[in-house]
DNA sequence: TATGAATGAGTGTTCATTCAT
DNA sequence: AATGAATGAACACTCATTCAT
């Protein structure tokens, strides 16, 4: 297929992912129509189905693309800096730089792929990733000898994938977001001064 | 109403999320019919409608009351053993208590939730619970003097209920279940000994 | 349950299978809607699936219980008449009880069927009823002396059944009913003369 | 149009009626798309409707196609063999040179043809070819003082064709079809052997 | 001639909910 | 209280056909 063809379509998807973003975010999954979706940007439902195989594939796409741009980001990039100073702030970052509509889609999609194969697949693959780059980053940190040696730096990165993904989810549920960013930031400080322990 | 009745109605409505614990359990919330609920204890759909408004506030019910029952138990009850007692083995006891099911149901949940007011409000009021119940144990620790005068033990809870909630919804997309019990381990360990940072 | 409401059941089946054959009639089962049935009738579509597990469970009601009243009559009854006296008149009967649609319908079924195991079935079922009926019939002959005790006689009636069957076939597509209730007389004819060979 | 063209156009139908076939052949007509006649043949769909109207026209064709070569071949050819040695192979020879499912695919096109116009007129066409054909050398036969000048031919002709039909649809439906050429066989030897009535 | 992206009408089916009995 | 027949809105998905290139 030439070049030019392909380009055309990875465009459409886009197009169409954009315009499931939105709707989805409006009415949420289940009420959105593939014909909304369609009428958003002006093409017959037909079209939307050139490009994804049903709804389900779609919610992936949309999905995957937000994972892979928003959550992989900060905690993942190598830096010089220390423990504190990558994760205090980077939870608050996180959460300006998503739609706020994204918790809300990552619940609809996670129900909606309980029993689904490929959305497992896609939440897995999601977690190592995450796991990687936070972990590769506290790796870092050991090797730097700011870390103490003992410290399983997997068993941490997940901990702290899962603890976004709740503060996500409770967002969701209407917990301010400045309450999210306080609870994250006690976590990690109490991670890092041990709790100030009596000993 | 004579309290006879009153208890009789109390067991159907209990009768009624049994099964529909079940029925959710097998297929997941959206392909469980209310027929398939009312069935199942040899009941008429009309039956269950005398005892629960609609499928949404059946599975707000049967959410609400595994959340109590679950979630709420161990953090939250008054303990004189120390931060690290409390918290390193109760995710394991919760996951051991909890059905393997309900992760599952607590997605469906949230999904289905999103633009619910009285679901939200459950959301919140588990939120309040489970953060007053951990925060309330955290204030003893602080009163016993192990814990620093300083720590905001709200936003401590509050990331220790978002971590357990965060490391279900992996698990419901195939984290096993050791996996995370290891992440959690090591956010508690850490958070006692402070990630052991040189200082 | 109760006999009444079996009754019931039956009367409603009834109605709803008839409405079915008048639709079918009109436009064909392609071009005919489920509503089109029900609002027949005046009931919703919903009403029309707590009978009929589908579409195809309709038409497959539908033509059995005309095959079994229709196909299944004159040639299968005992009798004392000689074989051209029971074969010569009672296709052109078999044409005028037989309502104008059923041949059409017929065809639409088998079309459908194809690959259906239940309809296949059916015709199956069809099949051995009238070779018994038509058989059993031409045995009475033998006995009475009349037919050779050499006629294979289920292979004639197999026989006497498809040339109903394709002469069916060709008045729905166009053939004028006395050119086959022509072509029905003179294979009977013929068959009782022997085609008059001379020796 | 220079004629090489012409030829050519007839090839690209007959390539698209041979894929067409193949996969009607697979999955019945309803079920077969033109998407998949038109990929089969590495060509695309519109290319297909540069040769066909449309997809009903194509049905025909192939039909059309399979009859002429088929059901008119043996019975039709004048033959100075007698009656029963002309009729009693016929059948089962017609068996083996037909494609086991045609007589599926002539299902779907009575089904589908049945207020079409064209389609009713291409079934009057093979009914008057076929019986043309089989009248014609039954009256060479009586010419030849093999069969009584009393006998309607044309009537004959058109039973065996409608017996042949009717077979075809049993067998479509499941019958096994050295049962078929049973039935056949019996009905052309009683016509042959006025069923030895005893007189 | 050929392409294949786009169209959009068309429909079977499901199921939460109601209500007469 | 219980029944279960009836409702009817809701929707994903298909595919024959068209037409700009």
């Amino acid at each position: 297929m030439p070049k030019v063809v392909l380009e055309y379509k990875e465009q459409a998807k886009k197009r169409i992912m954009d315009a499931a973003s939105a709707e989805f975010a409006k009415k949420g999954y289940r009420k959105t129509t593939m014909n909304d979706i369609a009428k958003r940007i002006g093409v017959s439902k037909g079209a939307v189905y050139q490009y994804f195989e049903n709804k389900e594939a779609l919610i992936g796409a949309v999905v995957e693309s937000f994972i892979e741009s928003a959550l992989g980001g900060e905690l993942s990039s190598p830096s010089d800096k220390g423990f504190i100073e990558i994760t205090e702030g980077s939870f608050g970052r996180l959460l300006k730089s998503m739609p706020s509509w994204f918790p809300y889609l990552l619940c609809d999609f996670m129900s909606e792929a309980h029993r689904d194969r490929n959305a497992k697949q896609l939440m897995r693959e999601v977690d190592r990733k995450l796991v990687e780059g936070i972990s590769g980053c506290l790796e870092d940190r050991k090797k730097a000898g700011e870390i103490s040696p003992n410290v399983d730096t997997v068993g941490v990165a997940r901990g702290l994938s899962a603890l976004q993904l709740g503060l996500l989810a409770f967002i969701s549920t209407g917990l301010p977001r400045s309450k999210a960013i306080e609870a994250w930031t006690e976590i990690v400080r109490s991670m890092a001064s041990g709790l100030e322990l009596k000993k």
